[in-house]
DNA sequence: TTGATCGTTCGATCGCCACCGAATTGTGTG
DNA sequence: CACACAATTCGGTGGCGATCGAACGATCAA
C-alpha cells in the first residue's frame, strides 16, 4: 500500500461522524470507555464496537484493559494535532442563525490537550503579547525578560533550562493563534490551580468561574462579555 | 451542521484514494488542471471533474480559469498542513520488501512547501544542531550567535528582525522534525541557487546533484548512503 | 451460583458514493 | 466554418460500509 492510500485510509476513518465524534471526546487526553464513547457517538454499543476495533487497528487509539472495562485513548498526541489541523481546515462555522449552546461553550473556553484554546485562550494571547510578555510569529515565539519576571510573579513559569517555551496553535474557532507549548500547559495549570477556570465532566470546555471573572480582569484585562 | 460533522466531511474528502492522489499532487504548491489531475489520481476525467468539483466547493481547491483549461491548486497553506499531519499520523510503511522507487525518491528528499523534507531535511537539521546552530525543541527553536554567523557565511540567512526563525515540522517518512519556517525556507532556497539540488518535473521530490552530494558532506558532513 | 453489566460477534438491511461511457458545452486552432 | 481538445453533466451500475438487534462470552457483586 502506497503513502497516499495510507493517508486515504487514515482520512477515511476520520471521515465518519461517529468515528469522529468519539475520537474529538478523547481529545482532552482522558481514557474513556466503549459504553461512554457509544454514548458520545450517539450510536449503539454495537457500532461503537466496530468502529473502536478498527481505530485501534489503525493505531489511532490505544487501548487498556482494567476489569471488565476497557479504557480507550488517543495513540499519541499526533492523533490530536491531526484532528485540530482538520478542524483548522473545516473552519468554524459560517455564522449560524442561532449558535448551538454546547458549541458556544467550546468556542468561549477549552482545553486543547494540555493548553486553553477558544476565545479564552486567545485573548490571554493577545494580553501577553500586548504587554510585551511574549514575542510570537507565526511559527514560533519567545518569553521577553520582562515576560519572565511576570510569569514569575503569576506562579506560571515553565521549567527553565531551554530557551522556547512557546508555539502558536491555530485556533480552529478563532482563526487565531493561542499559546500552546510548555508556556500553555503552564499557564493552564496555574488558572486551574487557581480556581479561576474548571473543566466540564464530559466536554472539553472549561467553565471560568467568578473568581477567574475577576482574575482575567484583574490580571489580564480580559472581560470576555 | 456542528463543528465535529463539518470536521467529518472534510476528512472523508481525504478518504478517497483519488482525491488523496489530487491533494498530494499539488502539494507543492503548484497549479494542475484537471487532465493532469486525472492522470495523478488514475481515474477517468469524468469521475475527476467530480472529485474536483467537491473539493472546490468545500475551499479545499481553489480554481482559476485560463482559456480552456482550468487550473486547480491548494486554497490554502492550512490545507498542506493538514495532509503533512495526517501523513504523520499514517506513518512510513512498515518496511516493505521492495521498496518503491517513486516513494524511495520522496524519502530520500523532498520539498514540504518552501523547505525541505526527507532523509536530505532531517540530516540537515541534525547537522545544524549538532554543530550548535540551532537549538530545537519539540514545539519551537531559535538560532545561536553561531549559528547567525554561520548561516551568513552560507549565504542562508532569514531576514532579521524576528528573533524566532524556525518551527520543526514533524516528517512523516523520517517520524522525526526537521526545520520549517522562515529559516527552513531560506536554506531550501540556497542549496537551490547553489545547484546543490534540483527540483523533479512531476513529484515533490528532489534530486542532489553531484555538486549538492560534494558540497553537502563538505559543507555539513552529510553524506546519503 | 445467580444476576447484572460490559463488550464483542454475527447476520441482514439499506443508503451512499465512486466509477465509467456517452453526450454536451465551451474554447482555441486551422 | 469545421475541427480538435478541455472539461462537465447525466444515467446507470456496483460495491463498500454504517447501522441495528439479538445472541454470546467475560467479569464483578451479592
Amino acid at each position: 500500500m502506497s503513502d497516499i492510500t495510507r493517508m486515504a485510509s487514515v482520512a477515511a476513518l476520520l471521515g465518519d461522524p461517529a468515528r469522529a465524534n468519539i475520537l474529538t471526546a478523547l481529545m482532552d487526553g482522558r481514557a474513556l470507555t466503549a459504553k461512554e464513547l457509544a454514548f458520545a457517538a450517539r450510536v449503539s454499543p454495537s457500532t461503537t464496537s466496530g468502529h473502536l476495533a478498527r481505530l485501534t487497528d489503525a493505531e489511532l487509539l490505544a487501548v487498556e484493559q482494567q476489569g471488565r472495562h476497557r479504557y480507550f485513548r488517543l495513540a499519541s498526541p499526533l492523533v490530536g494535532h491531526m484532528l485540530e489541523s482538520v478542524m483548522a481546515v473545516a473552519g468554524p462555522e459560517p455564522r449560524p442563525a442561532v449558535a448551538w449552546k454546547g458549541g458556544e461553550a467550546l468556542r468561549t473556553a477549552r482545553t486543547c490537550y494540555d493548553h486553553l484554546a477558544g476565545r479564552l485562550g486567545v485573548a490571554l494571547t493577545d494580553a501577553l503579547t500586548h504587554a510585551g510578555h511574549v514575542a510570537l510569529t507565526h511559527d514560533g515565539g519567545e518569553v521577553t525578560d520582562q515576560g519572565h519576571a511576570f510569569l514569575h510573579a503569576f506562579g506560571a513559569e515553565p521549567a527553565a533550562g531551554k530557551r522556547v517555551f512557546c508555539r502558536p496553535c491555530l485556533d480552529w474557532s478563532e482563526r487565531r493563534p493561542h499559546i500552546a507549548g510548555r508556556l500553555g500547559a503552564a499557564l493552564a495549570e496555574r488558572c486551574l490551580n487557581l480556581g479561576w477556570i474548571a473543566r466540564q465532566r464530559d466536554s472539553r470546555a472549561v467553565t471560568i468561574t467568578p473568581a477567574g471573572t475577576d482574575g482575567f480582569r484583574a490580571t489580564f484585562d480580559i472581560d470576555l462579555h
